[in-house]
DNA sequence: GTGCTGTTGTTGATGTGTCATCTATCAAAG
DNA sequence: CTTTGATAGATGACACATCAACAACAGCAC
């Protein structure tokens, strides 16, 4: 078998690629959360469910999908779901057709912070990435969320 | 005063953008979490402390330049050294001209981790990001990278 | 019916990040 | 020397994510 061979480090450019994404772009991050926290005392997971919630059908959803939605854990939906129940955003409701089943449903104050939330995230948004940018910026971005949704989202056969 | 005048939504094209940040480029953190996982038993976190102070003279740095270094906040820097510290791969000293001031030194074992991990950790990266992208997708990540260093790094005077 | 297997959703433990708060120290002004 | 304000760092409470169980039910075999 081959011993480690020198391992290919990152050329220069590469550094800096490496180095925006690792150190630069959880700043951005962090700027938009806490705008959403402080506007709209809402968290970025909060405001995810909220806003699937906001768009679906009779603002309610079958649990296991919404997680499927958001490519979310079970787990974590579950989790997030309790602590926003708790603060009356949402309801569980029993489903049924299935026993095992439960759908979330938007209560009205869910609703009502989610219309009130959006103008101010998108406005945090664009002050903090969008606007900063140019549309060849932004189309790059794009075109790379493309690429690791082929690498992500495609099934793959071996190991890569 | 003007109300809430109809927010700027975001375009077909910033939104295409604002969902490969918000939903792919996880993805990639993720996956290069789990592998530094497996490979190292290494957090991303443990990992980024590990890296900087390697390359530090010394192997130590007092722990505000280290928090600064990493745009991390005290506080968080102070709960992962206490943790890393547990595991004895990190030494925290008081140091003498500060009565306040405290350095991080790196122990053997942490000097034997980081090296350890750092091959693996660089073929990770490549796997997950870099050697998937082409040079020039890498050249617009620096480049927005310097963007957000200058809007986030340099002192700003009013609200933005 | 009884049993087996997969699915749905919850829970608890643990590691992590943020915020507010606290102590100790420094530095400068009086 | 004392007060005053800023700084270094730690801490506790809480929100969040992951993992490994777990209970309950569905669906199908027999």
């Amino acid at each position: 078998m081959t011993p480690a061979s020198e391992p290919r480090w990152l050329t220069e450019a590469e550094q800096a690629a490496w180095f925006a994404w690792r150190r630069m772009f959880p700043l951005v991050d962090a700027a938009i959360a806490r705008d959403l926290n402080q506007d709209s005392g809402l968290s970025e997971a909060d405001y995810d469910v909220l806003s699937v919630l906001g768009s679906a059908d009779g603002h309610r959803m079958r649990i296991s999908a919404l997680a499927e939605l958001m490519h979310w854990s079970r787990s974590r939906l579950s989790h997030q779901l309790t602590r926003m129940e708790q603060r009356g955003i949402v309801r569980r409701e029993d489903v049924a057709t299935d026993g095992r089943g439960a759908e979330v449903v938007l209560t009205d104050t869910g609703v009502a912070a989610i219309t009130d939330a959006a103008p101010l995230h998108v406005a945090s948004v664009r002050r903090h990435l969008v606007d900063v940018l140019t549309p060849q910026q932004l189309q790059v971005l794009a075109e790379v969320g493309e690429v690791l949704r082929h690498r992500f989202g495609a099934p793959r056969k071996g190991r890569d």
